[in-house]
DNA sequence: GCGATTATAGATCACGATGTCTATTATTCC
DNA sequence: GGAATAATAGACATCGTGATCTATAATCGC
């Protein structure tokens, strides 16, 4: 609900990134075990991360992945964007090939009311809120 | 985004049904005209929407769909856990089989805001309320 | 340099959501 | 009662997401 098992994904291995990368990189597969997360499915989620330069990729023995950028520089919309979610898109729920605000559909004020709620709080949160109650 | 292309659909067609319905009932037909709905995949959404009985349905000659409530009275939330959107489901985004308010995961504050903020708007949010700013 | 490690890339499969089609059942109108 | 209308039911096709697998390229430690 509300968002893909992708995007949940990338929520998740963020966060373990968050929590694990202290020391230094943290491989695929720890990064898998950790967040249960299929192998070869995270790997995929990985390099669309690393084309989004949230995170930086080190290849070879010893390599993984760590954030690249600190905490609070990460808001929850960018990790989400960085796997396909399209805040921009606004395509019409009442199927209406034009509207917008001047020439609104229905549907158009309630509706705008749930995503903008929505992105307000992709948006505003970033890594460094994860843990909190 | 956010709810599936069915859900979406769902509230197309309250709308439209809320708008159209004043006469009397409106047939499948004409609501798959006015909401462009492919006709058969209408349908199955009204089955729906009448096993939940948000929806009377009328057969024969002169038949069709009314709404079974006053406007005021159909929330958004229902409509959408008519065609299988499901609020309580708490399944955690983090992965853990066990994660509560007591032992919360990582990402459990924040994602319940997320979750808790739609829901409350869905709630809110009645067929009465449609066209709107 | 060599072998081990690890990320990258892409092909392929599985499955559920979405969409299409046909037949059946109930009701109205005459 | 019969013909037309309209909802119900379910089979079948299509498509995108999610998941699995194999091969390749880069880097490290020795």
């Amino acid at each position: 609900m509300l968002i893909s098992q992708t995007a949940e994904y990338a929520l998740r291995v963020m966060t373990q990134l968050a929590i694990l990368q202290s020391p230094g990189t943290v491989s695929r597969e720890e990064l898998a075990r950790e967040t249960r997360i299929p192998v070869h499915f995270l790997a995929k989620i990985m390099r669309k991360l690393v084309t989004a330069r949230l995170v930086t990729a080190k290849r070879g023995a010893g390599g993984g992945f760590v954030l690249a950028h600190p905490l609070h520089e990460i808001p929850l919309a960018d990790v989400l964007e960085a796997v396909g979610y399209d805040f921009e898109l606004n395509r019409c729920a009442f199927g209406w090939a034009r509207c917008n605000n001047l020439k609104p559909c229905p549907l158009h004020g309630v509706w705008s009311r749930a995503k903008e709620s929505f992105r307000n709080w992709a948006e505003k949160t970033t890594l460094a809120d994860i843990g909190k109650g």
